[in-house]
RNA sequence: GGACAGGUGGGUGAGCUGGCUGAAACCACAUCCCUGCUAAGGAUGCGUACUGGCAACGGUACCGAGGGUUCGAAUCCCUCCCUGUCCGCCA
């Protein structure tokens, strides 16, 4: 959530900030007024019910007094009425105020490119030349083992278009990757945790997919929970409500998951092959820090992901995230896109965001400073989107004769 | 799912015949004192959010959540959620 004393104080160059991710200022300009005019209500608010509460301790008093209470109790049940008129305005000016601060982006980093979508993306730097192939690459729908290890036609039968079955060698890689996945981020120190992949609103509020991206959520119907979209809802959510010791920071974990997305906004977009599921595999990292370590963290965690992909000898390129295309609750946004011979093209596999105080102020996660309780600084990136590795193995590890070689470090995790 | 018992501050836990309780006590924690180390002892402080004030120090709200009764509720009433135990069911 926007710090909201910083509109109050600052609304200019919050303002300013925020028209980088294309924010209806007229929105802000409202939340602005909204909240300054809370700040009255409450204030007059508060005033009556503190001499409601002076006034009410005077019963015993006058009771042991002797005195008459009639004159008394009639003031107080006028003021009553009063508050009553109060409270009502104090509440709608709060839920006026609560749904669109909810509904406002974060506001990027200052040194966030400016830019519409993924075309003004800024290259980074790229990481492996891919392979030079003495025969033309195909994708990974059309290799000779693909009908051996993936049943596009069964995932359907079984559940709905975009869903998939793995079978024979690819089912035992997706195994493979996610172990070592785990075992590669545990020896660069993030703990592993294993979470509920069902969870409730408070936590999808926290962590910024809810109230706006209900429609890309699957929800259970007979109560209100929704299934994870990533792993960074629950592990994010593990410390809602909790003020942590600075000496616990930065908190750094990884967790495997499946991961579950309507897909609402991508009709027939990668319709072919396992690029886009509704079901997905991803192994995730999640940090939570002081504001001062969260850029050396967010460098951890984007090596974490790259040096992963180089580890598999996979060729992949790292983006800095323009503006428009960076995601409503990231400050800064660095995409791992991995290169696909047979699409001839780089995709992305990774998406590691810090979301700054964004996420912390929402969940109400702080740590203690001194006197003080600060929102920390929560980051969060895939490491990596294991459906999207598998098919990179496909086309990269690919041979003439249509067979595909595992990379060396996973063989003794196949054996 | 059924029956009963509960949900209080970082933890344990009193209060629950309504006002003196935002909350005893103990533990943990912090600072200080004392003791040559260790152990022990003593003093003080120590919930959260918003808000007024340079500060000292105040105001309001919060005792699972939301309503209600009352001049006044942690304490009474209603609804919901959660936890524990037993039974049922189940991997």
């Amino acid at each position: 959530m926007l710090d909201l004393k910083a509109l109050q104080n600052d609304f200019e160059s919050v303002a300013a900030k925020l028209r980088k991710k294309k924010v209806d200022e007229t929105q802000l300009a409202k939340l602005k007024e909204i909240s300054l005019k809370l700040k009255e209500q409450r204030k007059i608010l508060e005033e009556l019910q503190a001499e409601q509460n002076a006034k009410s301790k005077l019963f015993p008093v006058y009771q042991k007094e002797g005195k008459d209470i009639a004159e008394l109790k009639k003031e107080l049940a006028e003021n009553k009425q009063k508050i009553a008129v109060e409270q009502d305005i104090v509440r709608d000016l709060e839920e006026e105020m609560y749904e669109i601060a909810l509904n406002i982006p974060n506001i990027p980093d200052d040194d966030v490119p400016e830019g519409e979508d993924e075309e003004d993306n800024v290259e980074l730097k790229k990481v492996l030349d891919p392979r030079k192939f003495d025969f033309t690459p195909k994708e990974h729908w059309d290799l000779k083992i693909t009908p051996d290890w993936i049943d596009f036609e069964r995932g359907v039968k079984l559940a709905k278009s975009r869903f998939s079955v793995l079978k024979n060698d690819a089912a035992r890689l997706e195994r493979a990757l996610i172990n070592y996945m785990l075992d590669f981020n545990r020896s660069r120190g993030f703990e592993e945790v294993s979470v509920p992949y069902l969870v409730n609103r408070d936590s999808l509020l926290g962590t910024g997919q809810l109230p706006k991206f209900e429609d890309d959520l699957f929800k259970i119907e007979e109560e209100p929970l929704y299934l994870i979209p990533t792993a960074e809802v629950p592990v994010t959510n593990l410390f809602r409500d909790e003020i942590l010791q600075k000496e616990e920071l930065p908190a750094k974990l990884t967790s495997y998951t499946a991961c579950f997305r309507k897909e609402a906004g991508s009709a027939g977009r990668d319709t072919r092959g396992m690029i886009r599921q509704h079901q997905f595999d991803k192994v995730e990292l999640v940090a939570v820090t002081t504001p001062e370590q969260s850029d050396q963290v967010f460098d951890e965690m984007v090596a974490c992901a790259s040096d992963l992909l180089t580890s598999l000898g996979l060729p992949h390129r790292l983006v800095l995230l323009c503006g428009g295309d960076l995601g409503f609750s990231a400050a800064r946004t660095i995409d791992l896109e991995v290169w696909l011979p047979g699409q001839n093209r780089y995709r992305e596999i990774s998406s590691i965001s810090n979301t700054r105080a964004f996420q912390a102020r929402r969940a109400k996660i702080r740590y203690k400073e001194g006197k003080k309780n600060l929102p920390v600084h929560t980051l969060n990136g895939s490491s990596l989107a294991v459906g999207r590795t598998l098919i990179a193995i496909m086309e990269n590890y690919q041979n003439a004769d249509g067979s595909v070689t595992i990379p060396a470090v996973l063989q003794h995790y196949m054996t």
